[in-house]
DNA sequence: AGCGCTGTGTACGCTATCGCACAAATCGAT
DNA sequence: ATCGATTTGTGCGATAGCGTACACAGCGCT
C-alpha cells in the first residue's frame, strides 16, 4: 500500500489560497528526498524550490576546517530556497536531509513569477522566513547559553513536531553533526534521557515515549520558536498581511 | 559647528531611486539615539523604523534568566524593524544601541505602504533582509565554535564597518553583554590583543591600531559575513531582481 | 585632597565540553 | 555461524569559559 501524497500535506501550500494553488498545483513536483542528501550546496544557485511533506532538512552552516552547525530545520511547514525571493538567489548555507521522506518541487522561475504578482503568496513566504529568521536567532543564543542536554531535548522537539510519528531514524553521529558537537557528547545526554525514561533508542531509531518530560528538560527555546511560528502561520486570512495581524492580535 | 545630517548617510536610504527616495524623505524623522536606549522591546508592536546613520544598534534575545545575546548589529547600513514589513509586526528580539549617535524614522505604516507598492522599496529591504538572515546564521555558527578572542575581534570589526572611526566608545562589560559572555573574559581577550598592539582601550574607549592584525585573529565569520553584505547591497540596480542579479553575477 | 563611582585586572576552583583512544554491542551479508 | 561494518558506550587528560571574590586604577565631585 503506497502512501498517498499530497502537496497539502506541506503546511503553506495547504495555506495558500485556492486561486493560487491552482496555479503552481500542475508544476509541482513530487521528490524523494534521501537521507543526507544535499538539497542545495552553499552559494548554489536555485534550480528549484522544495516544500518538504514527509522529510525533514537541515540547514547548515559549514565552516572552512569542516566543522559545522545547523542553524535551522526545515520541513512540513517550509520551504525550501527563500533566498530566491529574498533576492540574494544563492545562501551561504547547505540544505541537507536529515529524515528521509517526500516533497514537492517547484521550478524557481514559477515561484518567482508568483511571488511578483505581490499578493498571497508573497505575503505567506515572507511571514514564513520571520519565523525562519526567529528560529536562526534562537538557534544563536541556545548554541551561547544552554547546555548539550537541553539542546538535544529543543532538537528532538523540532523535529518531531516536522514529523507524523514519534520515532526518528537518527544515529547519534547525525545528530551531532547538526548540533555541531562531538558524537560522545550525544551517546553521553542520549543516555540520560533514556535513563530518565523519556526517549528509546537504538542504533539510529529514537523513539520519544514521554513527549511532555522532554518539554520539561528542554530550555526555553524551544517554545519561543514552536510560539512564533504558530503565531505567523496559523490560519489568519492573507488579505492583506498588516490589517489581517492586527485582526489576529486584536 | 554641528555635524551634518542627511538620510543619505544610511546606505538603504542612498540606494533608493529618486522617486522613492523624495516620497519618504519629507517623512523621515533625525532622532538622536543615546546609549543604551532600547529602540524597541521584546514582542512590542512597532511605531516606527529606524535607519541608523552615526548610531550602532543591537539586536539581542534575552532569556527568562536575563541572560542574553546578540544575534545581529545593525548600523548605517540597515533598517531596524524588519518584521514590520515581513508580516510578523513583533519580533521576539531587542534592539539597543550600542553606539551613540543618530538615526532617521520613518513612521511604520509609511514604511508598510512603500512596500506594499511591491517596487524598489521592497527588492532593497528584502534584500538586505537576507543580508542580515546571514548575520543571524553565522553568528549561531561563531558561538558554536569560536574562540571569545575571535569572537571579540569579529565584533570590534563588525562595529567598525558600520562608523566611520577608528575608535569605538564601549565598556567592557557593555560588550560582554553583547556577546553573552563574562565581563572578565572580555578584559582578558582584550587585553591580549592589547598587548599584542591591535588595539588600545582605556575606561570604555577602544582605538583600533591595526586592524588588519585584527582581521588576522578573527575567524572566517567576519569575512562571510562581510562579503554577503557587500554581495547583496552593492551597487546593482533595482528594476527588476532577478534580472538585475542575474546581470550582476554574469 | 579626599571620597566614591565606574571600569579594569587578577586569581582560584568548578564544570561542560573537547579530543582521543578503544571497548562493546548490534546488524547485515556471506 | 562468522566476519566486518556501523553504532554506541566509556574512560581518560586537556581546556575554555564560568562564578565568585576582591584589588586596583582613573575620573568626577565636593
Amino acid at each position: 500500500m503506497p502512501t498517498p501524497h499530497s502537496p497539502k500535506q506541506n503546511h503553506l501550500l495547504a495555506a495558500l489560497p485556492a486561486a493560487e494553488f491552482e496555479r503552481l498545483a500542475p508544476h509541482l513536483e513530487l521528490v524523494p528526498m534521501p537521507l543526507g542528501e544535499a538539497i542545495y550546496e552553499s552559494g548554489e544557485r536555485l534550480q528549484h524550490v522544495y516544500f518538504p511533506t514527509t522529510s525533514i532538512v537541515s540547514l547548515l552552516y559549514v565552516m572552512e576546517d569542516g566543522a559545522s552547525a545547523e542553524i535551522a530545520v526545515v520541513g512540513n511547514e517550509g520551504i525550501l530556497g527563500i533566498s530566491l525571493f529574498m533576492g540574494g538567489d544563492t545562501t551561504p548555507s547547505r540544505a541537507v536531509v536529515q529524515s528521509a521522506g517526500y516533497g514537492y518541487r517547484l521550478k524557481a522561475q514559477l515561484l518567482k513569477d508568483e511571488f511578483n504578482r505581490a499578493g498571497p503568496v508573497l505575503r505567506l513566504l515572507l511571514r514564513y522566513t520571520q519565523a525562519l529568521i526567529t528560529q536562526m536567532a534562537q538557534t544563536a543564543v541556545c548554541n551561547r547559553h544552554h547546555t548539550l542536554e537541553q539542546q538535544l531535548c529543543r532538537w528532538l522537539l523540532l523535529s518531531l513536531d516536522r514529523l507524523e510519528s514519534d520515532e526518528l531514524t537518527m544515529t547519534q553521529e547525525l545528530i551531532a553533526n547538526m548540533l555541531g558537537v562531538r558524537r560522545e557528547g550525544v551517546t553521553e545526554a542520549a543516555g540520560k534521557l533514556q535513563r530518565a525514561g523519556l526517549i528509546r533508542y537504538s542504533r539510529g531509531h529514537i523513539q520519544v515515549t514521554n513527549r511532555a518530560g522532554l518539554e520539561r528538560e528542554t530550555c526555553e527555546c524551544y517554545a519561543v520558536v514552536k510560539k512564533e511560528f504558530d503565531r505567523l502561520l496559523s490560519d489568519i486570512p492573507l488579505g492583506d498581511p498588516f490589517q489581517a495581524l492586527a485582526l489576529a492580535s486584536a
